[in-house]
DNA sequence: CGGGCCTTTGAATTGGCTCAAATAGAGTGG
DNA sequence: CCACTCTATTTGAGCCAATTCAAAGGCCCG
């Protein structure tokens, strides 16, 4: 079975987004023809692409929807490792069991290509194999920053830094940056945070009281103060000078 | 001019730890051989091997001592990353600017590999590039798991993922597991936990107090109780069985 | 021996968590 | 279409732990 690997995985941007995703999140035509060959899978909101354990036998595309990754701790608790989207590429590296659950929160399509397909792929042409590592670096050093902004401090410098990675990959989509549908419930963000849910809608309450934020509908967002909430996310309020156990970098 | 690529990049295991690093820690005799070529820095303690921003022209190798990697926040506040242990890699990936500050603990000796001989390289080889793809896929999924346990809850189970990371890395050297000094200040390890100064110290003593670790100096540190540790770390504690906000994962 | 930084400990404060309950929505079956 | 059920969301009250503020040792180095 040879199943001819995507261009678009061998055109991974240089500065893609959190979760390897090809050029533009929609696929050009060719790019569809080349996923053609793929199979696909529908899956209903809760069903699982995948569990942590499974053998990792294919690469996931998103086509629609949206996936939640998530592990269980030895304890019961929850950890929210992230979302896909569509245009993500789910289950990259060389792992040969997933390390994580894979849930539809609504109707996904997920195309399957053959890890065997990519991983011989990559070992025949430079190319391809060069983009993953690129791909992943990417999602690397955007996981490295995320984690000094979430689950540190203020719980309304994660929540917006969340919600502006919603909107950046929205934006990249080339959808609209600032009407965000959030497809996951609170408990999702709570564990995705490290925060409890009551805490996550408090906060929510305040950016809302605060005009930054207006809720229609609780999982209907929209951004009213951009700039407010990159303030707020960067850590950019002078609220707190506070908090800091660093010394200077000086150059020497 | 054509550096050639160290055999021990194309070998970095499929189980490798955190942070891209070669078979052992310490380089095989024709490892050692094959970095030779490259330039070699001495960093003073408090002086960085590079700064954010940086054009990121070499990969860095560590022969000796502890790279601390940090960022500057807007606000002011430091974020601390993580550290660099012998026979770590340093500066992978395809960005062109280093993300963060790399600053020499205790004196440490790096090795200096141009990038342009590493891409030249992994774009020859296959296997090259696929064993970067590998080492920064591992790296990926440990910090992904990292930023579960670290900043969420309890500071007991942070610190004690924190020590037993330490542990796991002096073992793949080769070292001994339960005999750690803590070469940084504790200031760092707040930053890096996203605690105070103060929790730290504070639940250090805890720990002590429990017997499951001995402090001879604040800096010299001793395992004596590991799988209480393990147990505090996998959040295996039952002290709190509330905090989830999960629903059962169910196969279908 | 003195200065500076790091570490440790104490006391008070506060903000997120827990517990509890009301409200709102989505989905189901009559 | 409506009543009903179940889940998700929101809000309130009180508690508790991590933070803040403050100060006392320790240790290294000049």
């Amino acid at each position: 079975m040879t199943i001819p690997v995507p261009a678009c995985i061998a055109q991974l941007g240089p500065t893609g987004p959190a979760i390897a995703r090809d050029n533009a999140g929609h696929c050009s035509e060719e790019c569809r023809a080349e996923w053609a060959p793929c199979s696909v899978r529908d899956l209903r909101p809760r069903q699982h692409a995948f569990f942590a354990g499974d053998s990792q036998a294919y690469i996931y595309r998103l086509e629609s929807g949206t996936l939640r990754h998530y592990v269980i701790l030895p304890d019961g608790r929850r950890g929210v490792i992230g979302f896909a989207f569509p245009g993500d590429l789910v289950g990259l590296g060389t792992s040969d069991k997933h390390l994580f659950n894979a849930q539809a929160l609504i109707p996904t399509r997920i195309r399957c290509l053959p890890k065997v397909a990519l991983t011989r792929s990559s070992l025949e042409d430079t190319r391809i194999s060069f983009k993953l590592y690129e791909a992943v670096s990417i999602e690397l050093s955007q996981v490295q920053h995320r984690a000094l902004v979430v689950g540190q401090h203020d719980p309304e410098e994660s929540l917006a830094a969340f919600i502006l990675a919603l909107s950046r990959r929205r934006e990249q989509r080339g959808e609209d940056a600032s009407t965000i549908s959030l497809c996951m419930p609170r408990s999702d963000i709570a564990d995705h945070l490290g925060l409890t849910t009551e805490t996550v809608c408090r906060t929510f309450t305040k950016l809302r009281r605060r005009g930054l934020v207006e809720l229609k509908q609780s999982r209907h967002l929209r951004i009213l103060k951009m700039d407010a909430l990159y303030e707020l996310a960067g850590g950019g309020s002078l609220r707190r000078v506070p908090g800091t156990n660093a010394r200077p970098a000086i150059r020497a």
